[in-house]
DNA sequence: ATACTTTGCGCAAACGGTTGTTCAAAAAGA
DNA sequence: TCTTTTTGAACAACCGTTTGCGCAAAGTAT
């Protein structure tokens, strides 16, 4: 009989074993008193007739969906990096371990009906938030639902379990290098400022500036590149201004920043440096090799995916978590 | 109250209004027969108390989950292309107005059990494979749990309805505009050809050349590209036998053959041109820009699902469907 | 031998919806 | 006016689990 059409119930099994289905409720979940002879009874027969519990009648029962949200952005531009889908991965393997499914939601920066639908209809036990906005409306409402979520990424809301890479002091750490070797004049290309890991990126930044006692230019400091051209807007602008080096908030902007330069035949790294503070496939192959900021995303959702489990099953979890960095030096800055 | 703790069940909504379960229910479903008033009266108080039916007990009670599976491969070298994620969107977009969600479910090449445990839990109603491999084991599970399902892709299996881009005839039809446009010697690098796709494209190559009357060369075939450095030697081998085309499958071997290319600095096109299959954002901004053949994974997405809704309610769906393509002819060939 | 505790199991009521059947009242037809 | 049909709504069973409570049988202590 074909597996999906196997309708055989906890009755049946009963029935077939001349018990009750209480008794086999409780063979199966271990809770409760039972003799063990009877239990082994029952798993060899729902073993060998392969008996699945009906996870809606366990879970009207029980009121647990044996499922977790995943939400991410709807934007497009957010689906042609691989993050999501490298820290998606993550979190699959741990739910998979507690028997959890994955419900996907995609949230759009204004426009989170999808999320409201799946939390209001109690679909899932618990949420997780790939990426935080400022004042984001996801957020909130995660708060006022009262389901157990984290978020991946940082958040002004305060009671919120948050995890994220250290982007502030990754970045602090590339730029301080970078002034160590000598950089003169350095400029920052970044994405938007609704995206809070952006604006912690560029305040790790300021902070490496700081350390090295270099005075921050403003002018500088080019945010909000997140519309066609206006990267190499930004990269003329800071070559016309005398920038020996451009650090980049991710790999699409580097992407199009080593595009304007290569078109205008800009040497890199004798004329201009390069850096990243993201690393993925896009840059992988570059001439000269970029130097970077790198993590681990898979990891990030496999740690955010355990603490939310911690969460479901009533245990204190630390209100944030910070995963570590690595430094890569490349050509592109020697 | 907190969204999700919002506890209403039906049979409030009956107590307050005075009337049965029965009628709410039906207000609600719109089966059965109900006065317009009532009717009025129902939908009003669930409006203002904002009551949503419990998912759960509806599935329960009518062997539904709402809940469609998507399913994508979990191997890393996946998750780098942005195909997956753009035809998600596609397919969360459809399901969406459906009010269906989507349940995730990641197989590895040889170990579809999380598949199987989505499928035995009967937790979707649904599915959706998002890439087929050679006698694979994901539709050959589908096919036998009798659950309606649609693969994105092609396979040999038969009574499997199945949607793609027609990557045959787009392969064949870059490949011939290419020998059209003067190209003598010409190489294909391909990745594995245990995904249905890859040999479909090459089949798709080799019909390009035999429609220019151009006998292919075996030894310029370079099939099974998906290990480290595979492409590297494949680019120097070809270099050595002296081709003055290379055609990449995809994105991810392209990127691969382009940094060969530049390490050895031979010049494109005029030493050798380039093309490849698929384009992502990788090589976006290459320099010089990169023929290709561009999909619209969105839409492959949200047809198939399309095709998954009409399965589901009965209705007669095609067993093939292929959608188009467009080639664009860049400098790396010119 | 008696009283008390433990063990193993079943009964029946949830959980929150849907749906086939029944039935009175209203509407339509004769 | 009387019969027939239509309409609106309710009853109760059902979907497949879990779980609080009760109870007899077996085990232990006195």
């Amino acid at each position: 009989m074909a597996v999906g059409q196997n309708n055989i119930t906890i009755a049946d099994v009963a029935d077939a074993l001349n018990i009750s289905k209480t008794t086999v409720s409780r063979a199966i979940s271990g809770k409760g008193r039972i003799g063990n002879e009877t239990r082994k009874r029952v798993m060899d027969y729902i073993e060998e007739h392969n008996y699945v519990p009906n996870p809606m009648a366990k879970g009207l029962a029980q009121s647990r969906t044996y499922n977790i949200c995943w939400i991410i952005p709807a934007d497009s531009a957010a689906s042609e990096l691989p993050f999501f889908q490298r820290c998606m991965m993550g979190v699959a393997d741990v739910a998979g371990v507690h028997n959890y499914d994955i419900l996907l939601s995609m949230v759009y920066e204004n426009d989170i009906t999808q999320l409201e639908r799946i939390i209001s209809n109690k679909k899932v036990d618990g949420a997780i938030l790939g990426r935080t906005l400022i004042n984001d409306p996801s957020v909130k409402y995660l708060k006022e639902s009262g389901l157990p979520f984290v978020v991946v990424g940082s958040t002004e809301m305060d009671g919120v379990t948050q995890i994220d890479n250290d982007h502030m002091r990754a970045c602090k750490e590339l730029t301080s290098i970078l002034v160590m070797k000598g950089v003169k004049k350095i400029a920052l290309i970044g994405g938007s400022m609704n995206h809070v890991v952006n604006r912690t990126r560029r305040d790790g930044f300021l902070l490496g500036l700081k350390e090295q006692g270099v005075k921050p230019d403003e002018k500088l400091i080019y945010l909000n590149c997140d519309e066609a051209g206006s990267t190499e807007r930004a990269v003329e602008d800071a070559l016309r201004a005398g920038v020996d080096c451009i650090v980049c908030m991710d790999d699409g902007i580097c992407s199009n920043a080593l595009a304007k330069l290569k078109k205008d035949e800009i040497d890199i790294p004798s004329r201009v440096k390069l850096a990243s503070f993201y690393n993925s496939m896009i840059l992988e192959n570059n001439q000269p090799a970029i130097t970077t900021l790198s993590y681990d995303p898979k990891e990030l959702g496999s740690a955010s995916c355990k603490m939310l489990f911690d969460m479901i099953e009533g245990q204190e979890v630390a209100n944030r978590m910070l995963l570590g960095y690595e430094v890569l030096l490349k050509n592109s800055t020697m």
